[in-house]
DNA sequence: CGCCCAAAAGGTAGCGCTACCATTTTTTTG
DNA sequence: CAAAAAAATGGTAGCGCTACCTTTTGGGCG
């Protein structure tokens, strides 16, 4: 009678059938599709699963079953607002249905993303979601092997790799810049910062606008690859004024650069929008509380994230989405910090 | 010849065995201790599992060795930015580990973390880090049951489920209004959201540090239960206004409702700090960037969560912490908002 | 009352890996 | 150089669950 293997000591699904009188395998449906029981034996498993404090073990069952209910994410930053409310909208999505999510962290890197896919494959996740559509081409052959659901969100764009959940980057920047172009400023600089690919269309959004305009002047531009913060708002808008102290306008690829460039604008003293009007990007709370208010480009990120979240759930069910390119749109919230140029 | 079983189709570690010429139980060493393998096996399994791609079975892994390398992290918020300052820290130290997260959000409720404790008995974690010391009796007793190293985070408090990495929400509190009491301002009121466990001792600090002035006034109280937002910030001081209009002075909460309180004192044309001090909580980045620049008590998210979870792998290791208890402290970080007044 | 068919339940055999020894090879040492 | 010790390797038997198939049960109907 010697055991040869140190048991884990937690009750066992075949301890619950016994104690439930029924074989294991009846036990195993209850868990999984209780229906399929006769209501007595249902019943009956039932209590001896409470009676015993059964817990299931999901690595046996993800061996038995070659699959698991895991929807792995791969973001590029934990600390951007910007992809907290998309994993807010992804996690309360997550908790209505059977599936957990395995959250990894890119930081923006495509390399880092790759790296991350590889890991993912191990655990054979039933679903992904990943940010952006700028994957290399190993991800993207990664993607492919791995046989599940797959949505892409933040942006749409040609040849997505499953499905995709986002907005036009380039279409919203063009927007703002053309609400911005109608309120009367001409001379609008352009501040971004962690120049990633989104970033970069609306940059293009931007560039195609003014030039629509023929009022572009890449002096306007202030770029640079460093992660965002309010404090860089303000050093960016500094350069900016120093190269063009006639800028009328300045457009921010996110709210935190518009906020520091309000403050600097206080600073100094220059009246918004009087002498200087302010567009952001997202739309954050903060946006309409500021004084003057701040004119943003508002994303529906937690429905994207809600969305992307029951798209791969109802494709891992077969149910697959006609359409598997969902725009989101976005909304200008026009506010004080860019009424009309009163001349 | 009849195969009972779909197999997978994925390439499984016998195979790499048989193509280095080795016994599965090497190759299977390899991955895990390849010290334990001579130099000339290690170089003919690890060249092996490069050519047939090999990516290793988590479940099957997990399955036959009764444990996992996961460490499972429960938060009350993915939106709060205090929250994703500790979210990077874990995740930055978990990558340099050999483990990985797996995340969940309370939502701010302890029954729902009670629930998600008992979702994370299935995974059966090799660690878990855990919000604050306010669990319910059955999560605390559902925690001991999982016999892994477990992390409270965010404060610090007598009787630790395991072990606690955090400060003392009431002392940084106490700090503040000292502080503000030492620059001579009298009637300070306090601004609370979101009144979670935290948020509630630094009220208990508020009041004690005001009493032991002789200065307290429970009208210069002002608290809801919403969630913190900027705007609210300023509706909860217009309340605070309109029931004590003599207040000097205000503490928020965080420092979100800080930013409300100044747009509403900009909005007001109540200037800030000749008219009213601000100071705030957390020392989010833009504090300093605001005009004039806002106090705030800077605490270290980023390393709490960092440190939590490399005492917790090192518990795992064997190598638990001599003081399993550590306090992170806070910094007062004392700016424009707050400068004594000039009489 | 027997027959047929669908629904419910059960038996068996893995899923892919690693724990636990036993065995072989290498190194150390008197 | 043989014996003992240490290091490297291998054989076997599960880990706890579910897929696949077979058997049993129940119920409708001529």
């Amino acid at each position: 009678m010697e055991r040869k293997r140190a048991r884990s000591g937690e009750i066992r699904l075949t301890e619950v059938a016994k104690l439930a009188g029924v074989s294991p395998i009846t036990a195993s449906r209850f868990f999984r599709n209780p229906q399929a029981l006769s209501p007595s034996k249902r019943e009956r498993v039932a209590s001896a699963a409470k009676e015993l404090g059964y817990v299931p073990n999901l690595a046996a069952r993800a061996l038995a079953s070659q699959r698991t209910e895991v929807i792995g994410v791969l973001i590029p930053s934990l600390t951007n607002n910007v992809f907290s409310d998309v994993l807010r909208g992804i996690y309360d999505a997550s908790e209505g249905s059977r599936y957990s999510i395995q959250l990894a962290n890119t930081r923006y890197s495509i390399l880092q993303e790759e790296k991350l896919l590889r890991l993912f494959q191990a655990q054979k996740p039933a679903g992904l979601i990943v940010t952006g559509i700028d994957q290399t081409a190993e991800s993207r052959s990664v993607m492919e092997t791995m046989h599940c659901p797959i949505a892409q969100i933040m942006e749409i764009g040609p040849d997505p790799v499953d499905m995709m959940v986002g907005f036009s980057h380039y279409d919203a920047a063009f927007a703002a810049v053309s609400h911005l172009l109608a309120q009367g400023f001409r001379r609008i600089g352009f501040l971004g910062a962690q120049m990633d690919p989104r970033v970069q269309r609306r940059l293009q959004g931007y560039r195609d606008a003014m030039k629509a305009a023929s009022l572009f002047d890449p002096r306007t531009i202030v770029t640079t690859p460093v992660p965002t913060t309010v404090t860089l708002g303000g050093t960016l808008f500094a350069d900016l004024l120093s190269r063009t102290p006639d800028v009328e306008a300045v457009i921010c690829v996110n709210d935190d650069l518009a906020l520091g460039v309000l403050f600097e604008c206080q600073r100094r003293h220059i009246s918004v929008p009087e002498d200087m009007a302010i567009a952001g990007f997202n739309d954050l709370e903060f946006m309409a509380a500021a004084v003057p208010s701040l004119t943003s480009v508002r994303t529906n990120r937690y429905e994207m994230g809600r969305l992307a979240v029951s798209m791969v759930t109802a494709a891992i069910d077969g149910n697959r989405p006609p359409n598997p390119v969902v725009d989101l749109g976005f909304e200008l919230m026009v506010r004080q910090s860019s009424s009309a140029r009163s001349l």
